[in-house]
RNA sequence: GCCCGAGUAGCUCAGGGGUAGAGCGCCUCCUUGGUAAGGAGGAGGUCACGAGUUCAAAUCUCGUCUUGGGCUCCA
C-alpha cells in the first residue's frame, strides 16, 4: 500500500492509495461528501468512484457540489440517462441518439432523442416519468467502465444500436467510456461525469415530446425528442414551474388578444400582423421615441419600396446567400423585370447614398428608415410576433470613414442604453463577436481591416464603460459586429438589435467617397438596428410588462368613470377636455355600478381612472385612482392634466 | 418543410353516433349604486374545411388548412 497526497480546499492530507475519491473526500470531510455528485480532479471531471492511485504529485480535488451549475449539469446529464433506461425499460426496442443536458436553455433541462418502435404521445410522458421514478427509487448506481473503441462497437451492434456506433466511430479515440445504470438494459457512450446513485436525482419532470433530426440535419433520419428538466431540489423544481406558469401568463400572443393589440388571421396570412388601434397606438409612442433620439443624433430619415428589381438583389448577394429566405421573384404582366419582395434595407440606403458623389466632408451619412421587410420564414418555425414573415426594422445604415468607426460606434451603444433605459430594462447585454479560426468561414478582407475594425468595436465599448462578452468565431464574413441583448422584469433574456461592421455591400456597390487627398476611398457601413425587429420587440414590451404599460405607453392612458348617469354629461366634458391636451381617454358610461367599472379598467390595465360622483362634480375635481396603488387622491382638473403630462414627457415607468 | 398535440358562440372552455352547452363579452329593460363583478331577458354557432363509414356524423376514418410545442448548447 503507497501513499497519495491530496488538496481539498485549503486541506492538504497524505492518505493510503488507491482509493475512490469519494472516500478521498470524506477522509478530508464527511459532510463534504454528502453534498457531492462528482469531483474536480486535477481540473479533470471524474466521478466520485473514480480511483485514485499513488503519485509523487500532489492532486487537487475540488468537489462538483450539488447546488453549483456543475453539479446542476451533471444532475441533468444523469437524470437523461435515467429517462433512457426507462424508456428502454417500457419499450425494448427502443433506439438511443444522444441525451445532453441543457444548461442554457430556460425552457428545457435535458433531453433524450430515441427511435421509439411506435410514436410516443404526451401521454406516455406521465407513464415514463412514473417509471423513472421507480428506477430512481431502487437507488442503482451509475457504472463507467473504460472500454477499447472496438469492443465498444462490438457491444453497441450487437445490442443493434446503430446511432451510437456511428457517433463512437466519430468521437472516441482508442478507448471509450461506457456508463451503465445498474439493473437496467441502458448503456450509454459517454464521457460523465455521473452522479454515483439513482437517488441523487431528486427533482425531475418530463416537459414536452417534440421531433429532431439527427445531428440537427433535416436531411437526416427524424427521431422522437423527450424533453425534460431536472433540480437538485423539489424546491427549486417547483420555483422553476412557478415561473413558468408566470411567463405563461405574460404570453404576448394571449395580451394581445385580451388587450385587442394585434390578431394574426389565416385569411391574410400567417406570420403577417395586423395591428389593431391599440397596438398601433403603442407601437405609435416606440416609434416616436426612436425618431426623437435619431433626430438628436443627427440622423436623416429616409423611406424605400417594398420590392426592387432582382438584378439589384444579385449585386447584394441576397439573390446567392439568402435566397432561401425571401418571396419568390414577381414580376409585371407581359414585362421582362423580375422584382422581389425586401428581406433587408441595406441596398436602398445605398441607392441613396450612391444617388450623388460624397466628399469625407460628408461622411458620416447617417440613414434611418422603419423599414418593413419580407421574409420567406418555414411555417413551422412562425410564432406570435417573435417569429413573422413581414416585419418593421428599426433600421439605419451609417456610411462612414474607417477613422470615424469607433465615435459612431460609440453613439450607437449610448443610443440603446438610452433606450432601453427608458423602458426600464437595467439590464443590457453586450456581445462582441469577431473572427475566429477560419475553419470553414472565409472571412472577407484584410487581417488590418479586420484587427482595426474589431479595436474600434472594443474601444468603443470600453470607452463607454460598458462591459462585454467577446465572442471568438461568431462574426459575419464580411465584419465584426455588437448583439445588443436584455433581462426582462421576469430575468429572461431576449436578443434584439445589432451593430455590424460591414465592408462587403460598399464593396458590391462599389461605394466611394473623395478622400482630403483628392483620391477615392471606400466607406465602412455600419447596420444598425436596436430592436431589431419593431413586432418582436413590441412582443417583448408585451411580456416585459405583463400587459401594464406604463403611462406614456399605454394605449388607453385615462378612462373616466362616472358612478351615476347624473354626471355622464360632466364626464363626457372631462374626457373631452383631455382628449384635446392629447391624451388617449375612454369614458365608461354604461349603467353599471361603479365597482364594476372599475374592475373592467383594471383588467384592460388601463393606468389612471378617474372616479367621478356629485362631489366631483360639484367642486369640478376629478378622483383618481392608479391602477396598481388605488385611490390617490381628488385634485382639480388642471392639477391631473400637470400630473398626466409631467408622465408622458417624462416617459415615466411608474404613474405616481 | 418535418414530428407530435389542438381546432365547438367575439373570448375561455365543457360535451360527444340521434333538438348545440356554460361563464364572460354584446344588445334591451329594471337598477343610480363611492374604488375589482347589481338583477332580468335577448341575440349570436354549417361544432375549421373536404371526402368517407352509417338509417343518422360536431362526435368515428382519411385528407387539407390553421394553430400550439419542438427540430445538434454536440458521446
Amino acid at each position: 500500500m503507497s501513499e497519495l497526497n491530496i488538496k481539498v480546499g485549503e486541506n492538504q492530507k497524505s492518505i493510503s492509495a488507491p482509493v475512490s475519491v469519494a472516500e478521498a473526500l470524506k477522509s478530508v470531510d464527511r459532510d463534504l461528501l454528502k453534498k457531492s455528485l462528482a469531483a474536480k480532479v486535477n481540473g479533470e471531471e471524474v466521478d466520485l468512484s473514480f480511483e485514485l492511485h499513488a503519485t509523487d504529485e500532489v492532486l487537487s480535488i475540488e468537489p462538483i457540489l450539488t447546488e453549483t451549475r456543475d453539479g446542476l449539469e451533471v444532475i441533468r446529464h444523469s437524470a437523461a440517462h435515467l429517462l433512457a433506461a426507462a424508456v428502454l425499460d417500457l419499450f425494448p426496442e427502443t433506439k438511443l441518439g444522444v441525451g445532453p443536458a441543457l444548461m442554457d436553455d430556460p425552457r428545457y433541462g435535458y433531453y433524450y432523442d430515441i427511435i421509439a418502435p411506435h410514436q410516443l404521445t404526451e401521454a406516455d410522458l406521465p407513464i415514463i416519468e412514473k417509471r423513472m421514478r421507480q428506477i430512481a427509487g431502487k437507488n442503482l448506481a451509475y457504472r463507467r467502465e473504460e472500454i477499447s473503441r472496438d469492443d465498444l462497437v462490438k457491444l453497441f451492434s450487437e445490442r443493434d444500436e446503430p446511432l451510437k456506433c456511428e457517433l463512437i466511430n466519430e468521437k472516441a479515440g482508442e478507448t471509450a467510456t461506457a456508463y451503465h445504470i445498474e439493473n437496467t438494459s441502458f448503456v450509454d457512450f459517454c464521457l460523465g461525469p455521473h452522479v454515483p446513485n439513482t437517488n441523487k436525482i431528486k427533482a425531475f419532470k418530463l416537459l414536452a415530446l417534440s421531433g429532431a433530426y439527427w445531428k440537427g440535419d433535416a436531411n437526416n433520419q427524424q427521431m422522437q425528442r423527450i424533453y425534460g428538466t431536472a433540480f437538485a431540489t423539489q424546491e427549486e423544481l417547483d420555483a422553476w414551474l412557478k415561473q413558468r406558469e408566470e411567463a405563461e401568463k405574460r404570453d404576448h400572443r394571449r395580451l394581445g388578444k385580451e388587450l385587442d393589440l394585434f390578431s394574426i388571421q389565416d385569411d391574410y396570412g400567417q406570420g403577417l400582423i395586423l395591428w389593431h388601434p391599440k397596438g398601433a397606438a403603442i407601437r405609435m409612442e416606440m416609434e416616436s421615441l426612436l425618431k426623437e433620439e435619431l433626430q438628436k443624433r443627427g440622423y436623416s430619415f429616409v423611406f424605400t419600396p417594398h420590392i426592387a428589381k432582382r438584378e439589384l438583389w444579385k449585386v447584394s448577394g441576397h439573390e446567392e446567400n439568402y435566397a432561401d429566405s425571401m418571396f419568390a421573384p414577381t414580376h409585371v404582366v407581359g414585362d421582362e423585370d423580375e422584382f422581389r419582395l425586401k428581406p433587408m434595407n441595406c441596398p436602398f440606403h445605398i441607392g441613396i447614398y450612391k444617388a450623388s458623389p460624397k466628399s469625407y466632408r460628408d461622411l458620416p451619412q447617417r440613414y434611418s428608415e422603419m423599414g418593413t421587410v419580407y421574409r420567406a420564414e418555414l411555417s413551422g418555425t412562425l410564432h406570435g410576433l417573435m417569429r413573422v414573415r413581414g416585419f418593421t426594422v428599426d433600421d439605419a445604415h451609417l456610411f462612414v470613414r474607417p477613422d470615424q468607426v469607433r465615435e459612431e460606434v460609440a453613439d450607437c451603444l449610448d443610443f440603446a442604453l438610452k433606450v432601453f433605459e427608458t423602458y426600464g430594462f437595467e439590464k443590457v447585454k453586450f456581445e462582441l463577436s469577431v473572427r475566429g479560426e477560419a475553419e470553414n468561414k472565409i472571412y472577407l478582407g484584410a487581417d488590418e481591416e479586420w484587427d482595426n475594425a474589431e479595436t474600434s468595436l472594443a474601444n468603443a465599448l470600453k470607452e463607454r464603460g460598458i462591459s462585454y462578452e467577446r465572442i471568438e468565431g461568431e462574426a459575419a464574413f464580411y465584419g465584426p459586429k455588437i448583439d445588443i441583448k436584455i433581462e426582462d422584469a421576469i430575468g429572461r433574456i431576449w436578443q434584439l438589435g445589432t451593430i455590424q461592421l460591414d465592408w462587403n455591400l460598399p464593396e458590391r456597390f462599389e461605394l466611394e467617397y473623395t478622400g482630403e487627398d483628392g483620391q477615392k476611398h471606400r466607406p465602412i457601413m455600419i447596420h444598425r438596428a436596436l430592436f431589431g425587429s419593431i413586432e418582436r420587440f413590441f412582443g417583448v414590451l408585451v411580456e416585459h410588462f405583463a400587459g401594464a404599460f406604463p403611462f406614456w405607453l399605454a394605449p388607453v392612458q385615462i378612462t373616466v368613470l362616472p358612478i351615476t348617469d347624473r354626471i355622464n354629461e360632466y364626464a363626457e366634458s372631462v374626457a373631452k377636455e383631455l382628449k384635446r391636451e392629447g391624451f388617449r381617454v375612454e369614458s365608461n358610461l354604461k349603467s353599471d355600478k361603479i365597482s364594476a367599472k372599475i374592475r373592467d379598467a383594471q383588467l384592460q390595465k388601463i393606468p389612471l381612472m378617474l372616479i367621478l360622483g356629485d362631489k366631483e362634480f360639484e367642486e369640478g375635481n376629478v378622483a383618481v385612482r392608479e391602477r396598481k396603488t388605488g385611490d390617490i387622491g381628488t385634485m382639480t382638473l388642471v392639477e391631473f392634466k400637470e400630473m398626466a403630462r409631467r408622465l408622458n414627457e417624462t416617459r415615466a415607468l411608474a404613474n405616481v
